[in-house]
DNA sequence: GTGAAAGCGCTAACAT
DNA sequence: ATGTTAGCGCTTTCAC
């Protein structure tokens, strides 16, 4: 195991004391220093291929220029490319990320955040918080850099990246009214996450504007964003009294579930019953029929809240706005016909 | 912003010396100590909220309980499961890890490999690896704990989990012909590595085995392994003067090219030509037509490499069997027909 | 402009 | 059974 090189055997190898060296190789502080002892210095460095330890120098500085990334479930495929759009910013600049899933679970978010902590990282991106979340308020409080993705947590100052969720639900419900839809069921997502309950919040008062009424049996509210509780759900809606003839589904998993559920029932969507999603996520135009939904930025949502946390680490902490809303976009697929006739 | 506390501050709570809780914390040195004073200090411990610094744990002991995974593109669906897979054995053990996206680039790969060790990683799954990389080979020489996971470096003792890719192309190759297919071409994967060059392999040992002799022209390679070069190498196929009634892909996103290419020309998968992939990705039972596949170990796979990890790793270094080879598992699905006629 | 010394939080060899 | 000391590799006062 060849051990690696160290400013100590820079500094015996160029005849200066180790802080010279230390000095020489930082931008900032080589200006005190004399051309030539730099330049001298510089070269032993690459001639013996040195390497910078992060640990040593986070230890000192408190820095390690590591940021923790909570995410619910990395199969998700909605996260690979928020992943990558914050990386994209932060690997440039000598940042890693440790990324953790927590599926959603608050004993394994808590010790995650553990995780990260013991290991001192400068800023936690968290696209997996909850609408209640003392523990990673606490945390934030103590004064670690936070911000959260997707989601954002009550009651608390964490700034936050989400998308424009009211606008989503408001033009997908405008889409299927214009399309002659009048009873539209809302399929909605786990009430303690903020996203569900925003969009929930989204139809409730973007139907009201539209005029329609939707009675409370063709609202119900999934207990996870997936396809067995898209099937589970649809169930409920299909059981119920209410006749409907579309299902404005909170995501795109959701419905995906939901088509599953009318096909078993013997509904195809769209002719009998229209279904749309929210999302847009990746590869989902593959998949017959293709859905309908509300594309929201992924990518671009990585790459912003990465640099809104860089700003909150410093050098020196920059006040960053509490809230950021991305647009949304409707995107027309093959999901919603004009009604038929109402399913009850 | 709260400052942390250290084994510093429970000594000076429990008029102990800072040795003393080190050792009282740490259940292996626990066993010197007084009953009493171990559960005072644990007491101490919990009450004041004591996390440890694996920073300086790391600095002191070289290891830092973090392994680093390299990986072409967490946006490409087959490594999510993958990851998850690893996660599954090293987080109950304490370890983290650090995902880097090498986008299959060299230089990419180097600074990344550099990033892991800046960080001190106490060992690399490294799932990206190419057929010639001297750069990991390197850092392996050098006694830091590697494995490759999906694909092998060539000329090295570096150990490797693998797929069993022969058995299942030669599983698929047999599928095809007992569906009547003689004029089998092969769109191969990039030759850069083993993947590629291994079904690539083994698609002529099994042809051979059979019987069948593909024409050179019959074979052709992508550049990458994803859609985009499958549409291209698909034409390359039809363009050429050989004609064949199936194209037995390297892996499901060539294939999903492939059909998409023939689509644009008027031919439709399974009836007039069958495709088939390798890997069975996530969600590929959901996309039209349902490809017929070979499922390679997404999941295992990354428990198995993670274990493996962990015994070169240590306390003790055990030897790790430099090959491991996962059973694979024809699915058959909608994009195989018995062939209507060749296509030139 | 450079060296000396201290210390980040921890463990481990050595003392007692 | 516990305390003392040194040091992992680095940055950062403080001297000169």
């Amino acid at each position: 195991m060849k051990t690696r090189v160290t400013l100590k055997d820079i500094a015996r190898e160029t005849g200066v004391h180790v802080s010279t060296v230390s000095r020489a190789l930082d931008p900032n502080t080589r200006t005190s220093l004399t051309n030539e002892v730099v330049e001298r210095i510089k070269a032993a460095a690459e001639k013996l291929g040195y390497r910078p330890n992060k640990l040593a120098y986070g230890l000192r500085t408190n820095r390690t220029m590591t940021v923790g990334v909570m995410i619910p479930d990395i199969t998700n495929m909605l996260f690979p490319p928020i992943v990558r759009g914050i990386e994209s910013v932060l690997e440039p600049l000598g940042y890693a990320s440790m990324i953790v899933n927590t599926d959603n679970q608050e004993e394994r978010e808590g010790r995650l955040i553990e995780v990260l902590r013991e290991r001192g990282v400068d800023g936690i991106i968290h696209a997996a918080v909850l609408r209640s979340d003392p523990k990673i308020a606490e945390v934030a409080a103590q004064g670690l850099p936070v911000i959260t993705l997707n989601r954002r947590i009550e009651d608390s100052n964490i700034a936050y990246v989400i998308n424009d969720e009211y606008a989503g639900i408001r033009m997908m419900l405008e889409f299927l009214f214009g399309q002659g839809h009048r009873r539209i069921a809302h399929l909605a997502g786990p009430l303690n996450l903020s996203t569900g309950q925003l969009r929930l919040d989204a139809f409730r008062r973007a139907s009201d504007e539209l005029g329609l009424s939707v009675p409370s049996s063709l609202i119900t509210a999934s207990a996870r964003f997936d396809e067995d509780e898209g099937r589970r759900c649809a169930e409920v809606l299909l059981d119920s009294v209410e006749p409907f003839t579309a299902i404005l589904c909170a995501n795109d998993r959701l419905a995906l579930g939901a088509i599953d559920k009318l096909r078993q029932r013997g509904l195809e969507c769209p002719n009998d019953v229209a279904v749309t999603g929210f999302n847009d996520m990746p590869f989902l135009d593959l998949i017959k029929p293709r859905l309908t939904t509300i594309r929201i930025q992924q990518f671009e949502a990585g790459q912003m809240v990465a640099k809104l946390l860089l700003d909150l680490i410093g050098p020196l902490p920059e006040d960053v706005s509490q809230e950021t809303i991305l647009p949304v976009e409707l995107v027309v697929r093959d999901s919603v016909a004009p009604p038929k006739a109402a399913f009850a």
